[in-house]
DNA sequence: AATATTGCTGAGGTTACCTCATCATGAGGG
DNA sequence: CCCTCATGATGAGGTAACCTCAGCAATATT
């Protein structure tokens, strides 16, 4: 039964060069997540907030672009683990701050230069070249 | 590690930029399978049963690297609309083999245009020798 | 034979989402 | 002012797409 345990990719060629390449990095983005037992959501959050420091639980939902009840979950969650806390916000009573304990920074900080790391290294196989060239088609493409 | 507070993609660029394509495509794949109401993963277990004619349940497994279990719950969803059709495997009485029905083709047939077609649209943006580009970079970071 | 392995599926769990209803608060109009 | 409507968060409950584990046949191994 060793058949080929994966579809080959030449045939939609192009499309499915790009999700071949797409799982690899899924791959890599979650091994290089498990350390610190945080799913990619969770992940996500984290750095929302470490970009823009307190905001409020829509905001993060606007920005993982989840509906704002699921972004209530992603934040228990992280509360559990205390990564985060939450305070009333002091503008608006029905409205809840969302902010990194110290921990939550670390970890934020961390998971960020990991990922950094591994991006580094995945795109890393390739010359400086085939970096720029890559990243100028991918952008191109964004239009 | 500059502290924007953008939400461009100039950060982990080749990552990130790599994300949003993904994103897109990703996106019209969805929209590009929602006439047939089918979702992703039953569209490509459609697929293997199109290249490989009549296999069993594990196999299609193996293919879409899910469970057994869990292919068994694709292909009762497919079987349930009509696009697939069980039968005894005569050489294991054991098995069970999976088969497309006549409906089954056809539309396995057609989703296959229609995501060959929105591939074509996706990357018809570029020219040929970014197209090319492309392909042999994707390709480089697949060993 | 006896035992282990394989192929499928029932039962039930998990994860990460969702919608809808509720409740408090806030904002604008008469 | 007060009344109505909008908004922020969350409880309750649902769903899709996976999973593991157990169990039953049938086959393969010793």
């Amino acid at each position: 039964m060793t058949e080929h345990t994966s579809d080959s990719a030449d045939d939609e060629s192009l499309a499915e060069t790009f999700w071949a390449v797409a799982s690899r990095l899924r791959r890599q983005a979650r091994d290089s997540l498990a350390p610190w037992d945080v799913t990619p959501s969770q992940s996500r959050a984290l750095r929302v907030l470490t970009r823009h420091g307190e905001v409020r639980p829509g905001t993060i939902a606007e920005h993982l672009r989840i509906a704002p009840r699921s972004a209530t979950e992603v934040i228990d969650d992280l509360q559990t683990r205390g990564l985060v806390e939450r305070r009333p916000d002091p503008t608006d009573r029905r409205a809840t701050l969302v902010a990194l304990t110290e921990e939550g920074d670390r970890v934020s900080t961390a998971i960020r230069a990991a990922r950094r790391a591994e991006a580094d290294r995945f795109f890393g196989h390739l010359n400086d070249t085939d970096r720029a060239e890559l990243a100028r088609i991918l952008r191109t493409l964004l239009d």
